[in-house]
DNA sequence: CTGAAAGCGCTTACAG
DNA sequence: CTGAAAGCGCTTACAG
């Protein structure tokens, strides 16, 4: 009978125990539901490295690491069996600890038009690449910026030469002068190196990214914000101040979805016509405006296709009626005019954002190994006096 | 003589060999030169690290960490002399090992209205927020998002109470419920979490960031657009659809913007008329708008300073006579009439790009330690059915 | 073809 | 108050 209690005293114990255990059990998932309710924040698991592949694979961290960036020396069936548990487990390699442990050092190198020609535009995208150059330092990047004439082609080749000379692991560049651009590219391919579009795009080619706009769109928009309010058989204007119309493609594509515009919308009834100014001085241009507004007199608006729309602004400050005047670009030098309502809207076309997109599109190929669209179109900006403080401080 | 002639053969030898040497550092310096021209990439002193630091101080590099990161127990002189050595070393920690290393983990919330209501406006800051998340995983961040009704008080507090309890190391949000939100501030404060606005602005708190739009000036622009080739003697009218007006400072501030627009233009000879829906439904827009348009017959353009446009829009789209319609935001609702041109403009306020910088703002803050800008006004976007494409991309 | 070890620049207990 | 050591997750010679 004691021996009987105590069994007995032995099995109330027992049950005791497990009964503890079990609320230990529940006090626990409780008390995790209770956390993940009040501080909203799942445990998350645990982060596989490198070293789990490897003891999952049972080989040393160096032949996953082998595996991983593809540099051989790894027998078929060993590598495939890596890839799979990289695989199941979707291992992705910590950016940070590579980035820390490599030495690998990547040199861009940044081909664009100088600022000091009679257009700043330039430096907006330079304050862009900057940007993204200090975001990304810590990465092993060193860049640096070569720079030509944009209207002038030997210049262009000159630098394109350095470029192919320096080798360096990634190319960022501007490829406003149609032909040369085309030659440039075709010294990248033979030399392997591997390069981006900014603001100006080469359809037919090879490239890793083009960052900039749908010129023909943008000028397609431009029309449209002619046409607001304008009266019936109105003439319009099309004035391109350039040295070189025929190989600067982008300003071609602009006058072509101006033209598409009104075009689409007869009704409108508008004469366009469009003058080539290819001395860029402002007496030249002032000179020529003259000429054409002796002939004929009911000028309603002007469009300018590129970011020297100042130039047309200076003279018709002179003026006493008010002709709509749209161009490209927030540059300093149209700011005033665009102030003075002078210039009434001007397309704008994210030149910072194109400088910062141009390195961070090196880098996710390059360095991080990231998938991105090949063409990132930016979006086109409409800009007034009254929205204009925010583009600049943008 | 032999001897003689050994010397000298000798001396003869010694010059060759400091000859030679010479001529090594010669082509030593010339191949620099060539490198350093040819490659262009200045070769880069070495970075100085934290055991440089220790070593120029004489102690150790747990002291130097202790230093860097101000957390105590070190003797004011040493101190004084590491501060001294980081300052003219230009000593910078590598971010990366220090985030490898450390097992700080920060826990963002994220408090904003949700989208199920009759506006889908905040599926783009989120969508700007995960890009964002994407980006600075690897920096030990988790962020969940609270989501309330933003017409409804009582689900915000319940939200509200919720960030509190579970105390996170940053929150981003959204106070468009004025007064609830001035509390949660006050809260904040109390317990000492930092906190980020986006969209809208509470002026006079002390919060870390806001990244959103100029609201007046935003309607001011809208007046502007209102006003291209308008007849003289129009009636505008402006349309605020809004279950509390008082309580969403906002959209008054639009309202304000666009009514000074035309005061500081009174040669526009405008008229306008501003009426309130309270009841955000579709019938009852309807019913409003008829009952006004059955009073007024020369109504040439309507404003309505919120997302909400689309249901004027719908409102319009049954009518005979084109009316100018502008409104803000570009979401899903919206589209079609843009594409239709039952809408002429709308003014977007980036909002992909209010969840990006937020996130952002949050992570210099509370990570990097980098200083950055209180206000990050965003530009304020002019859209019509010409550009929409390239603002959906983006 | 594979593994063991040192090292990247920092942080974190721990010992004194 | 201070230092030595282990470790974060990877890469890079080097040895076999």
């Amino acid at each position: 009978m004691y021996a009987h209690e105590n069994t007995k005293n032995l099995f109330i114990f027992l049950f005791f125990l497990i009964f503890l255990s079990v609320l230990r059990v529940r006090t626990r998932e409780k008390f995790h539901v209770y956390f993940s309710l009040n501080c909203l924040f799942i445990k998350r698991r645990k982060k596989i490295t490198i070293t789990d592949i490897a003891r999952l694979a049972g080989v040393s961290i160096g032949t996953v690491d082998r595996v991983i960036h593809d540099r051989g020396q790894v027998s078929p069936e060993t590598r495939k069996k890596i890839l799979k548990i990289i695989e199941k487990a979707h291992f992705r390699p910590d950016i940070l600890a590579s980035v820390l442990a490599s030495k690998k050092k990547y040199r861009f190198i940044i081909l664009i038009p100088d600022s000091q020609e009679d257009s700043s535009f330039w430096k907006a995208p330079m304050a862009g690449m900057e940007k993204a150059i200090a975001e990304i330092s810590h990465f092993g990047i060193e860049a640096r910026y070569l720079h030509f004439d944009q209207f002038d082609t030997a210049s262009f080749q000159k630098q394109a030469h350095k470029v192919i000379q320096s080798k360096p692991d990634g190319l960022l560049f501007a490829p406003v002068q149609y032909r040369q651009s085309v030659n440039l590219v075709k010294s990248c391919i033979r030399n392997h190196i591997p390069y981006v579009f900014v603001n100006s795009n080469i359809e037919d080619m090879d490239y890793l990214s083009y960052i900039g706009q749908d010129s023909v769109q943008s000028g397609y928009l431009a029309a449209k914000l002619m046409s607001l309010g304008l009266i019936a058989d109105s003439e319009i204007l099309v004035v391109n101040i350039s040295k070189q119309i025929a190989n600067h493609r982008h300003i071609l594509k602009r006058n072509r979805g101006f033209e598409k515009y009104f075009t689409d919308h007869p009704d409108n009834k508008i004469r366009i016509k469009t003058i080539n100014i290819e001395n860029t001085s402002q007496e030249f241009v002032d000179l020529t405006l003259e000429a054409v507004f002796k002939k004929s007199g009911n000028i309603n608006g002007i469009f300018v296709p590129s970011s020297r729309v100042y130039k047309v602004a200076k003279y018709l400050a002179g003026l006493k009626t008010k002709i709509r005047l749209i161009g490209y670009d927030l540059i300093e030098e149209n700011i005033p005019f665009l102030e003075n309502e002078t210039i009434d809207f001007l397309i704008s076309q994210k030149p910072v954002e194109q400088g910062y997109h141009g390195i961070m599109a090196l880098l996710n190929h390059l360095v991080l190994k990231k998938e991105c669209n090949k063409n990132i179109y930016l979006p086109i900006d409409i800009i007034t006096k009254e929205n204009l403080n925010y583009y600049l401080e943008y």
